[in-house]
DNA sequence: CCAAAAGTGTTCAGCATACACCCATGC
DNA sequence: GCATGGGTGTATGCTGAACACTTTTGG
């Protein structure tokens, strides 16, 4: 059990989101190379381990969840992709609600936080093309398999679920239509409750009607 | 360059279509395991080159062709899917024209041939499996990105064009809005020629308007 | 009463689907 | 002349897109 392939690691974008803005989670590294940069969390493989569920194992490390939506998104194979050796990379992605589990860092990270997508500095290696193939491909799954509403929370306002598709789709959806959508299409179900201590008129609260 | 990454390698399902029915290219295995089996051609990735590069590589070593779409498809990670070592694979495909090339049986093959794909046996390893998720990754680009259209030759009646997007739904097509649909959408151009020798009534022939 | 966000309907165009018969040729 | 595949048009419903104003609350 503790050899690993030696060519070969996973890499886990986690997405969470807490009403604003989409985040995703990084560690601090405590190893070399690229120690104490914050990183997407990634690891190795066992010889006697499929390679899902190494990202499924890599996951429940670092949130303790174990069912979870996990995708396998690419493959990162450039020859200089990483410095030391040669090493490939399957990125895998999953969509939590953060309120759910609390982060654990693990052996090899000095610490764990979640960061705003849309705020990222320059990440080591290839992780911010990861990022970028990531929410690409939510992009294209988006009204295909709405695996995004694993995000948002037991109940929320209609509005923080659109909040949630623009940034995804990385354009204004107009709210008359994303409503009607919606609804048409079973994802949500209104509830007899409405957001109390806004500034401004409370809005009804919603429940998804699916889950994958 | 003689440095082989040890756990990784990459079939290709490469597709070809000579006007009737889907074919998809086998060698004969000339080296264990499953020596004398007809498979999917594979290979290994060298240490300075990428995963896509090998690909190329293993494409030109069967066909001579250099310059062809490929397209990376999945990975192929359990644990069991080689008998003799862990090996995890990774499937590309491509389309082609038969007629454009001549096949090469490499060092590894003791033959090469197409095979019609509904009257594929078991092949070994997990190489059904990897048709199957091809023509399924195919199934649902055909309209999006109509790569298929790599398989038609220069000139070609509509019914050979339809026959060929039947077999990748897999279902019967509407001939008047499928004739409808590929000119609105300009992928094919009518010409002045028509089939001949036929049976029956000569047809129009068409040409791409678009390459992918 | 004012600021701020919540909520609501209609129209239009484009696209997918369903459907049945006549045409041109070789034999 | 008949068998065989080639070729054509219309009507309908659904879905996505565009578009602006009224309502409710807190301060």
């Amino acid at each position: 059990m503790a050899d690993i392939i030696p060519n070969i690691s996973i890499d886990v974008a986690l997405f969470g989101f807490k009403g604003i803005k989409l985040e995703v989670l990084l560690i601090k590294r405590d190893k070399k190379p690229e120690m104490d940069q914050w990183s997407l969390p990634g690891g190795y493989v066992y010889m006697d381990e499929s390679i899902k569920d190494a990202a499924k194992r890599r996951l429940k490390e670092l949130t303790g969840i174990t069912k979870l939506y996990l995708s396998q998104i690419a493959l990162f194979g450039d020859t200089n992709r990483y410095p030391t050796r040669r090493l490939v990379s399957v990125l895998f992605c999953a969509l939590i609600k953060p309120e759910q589990f609390k982060l654990i860092a693990g052996s090899d990270a000095k610490d764990v936080e979640w960061f705003k997508v849309s705020e990222l500095g320059k990440l080591p290696f290839d992780h911010n093309e990861m990022i970028n193939t990531a929410m690409l491909w939510f992009k294209n799954e988006i009204w295909r398999e709405p695996i995004f509403i694993n995000l948002l929370p037991q109940k929320f306002p209609l509005n923080q679920m659109q909040n949630l598709f623009t940034q995804f789709l990385g354009e204004a959806i107009d709210n008359r239509n994303f409503r009607k959508k919606v609804i048409s299409q079973e994802l949500v179900e209104k509830l007899n409750e409405k957001t109390k201590g806004g500034q401004q008129r409370p809005a009804f609260l919603y429940k998804l009607k699916r889950t994958i």
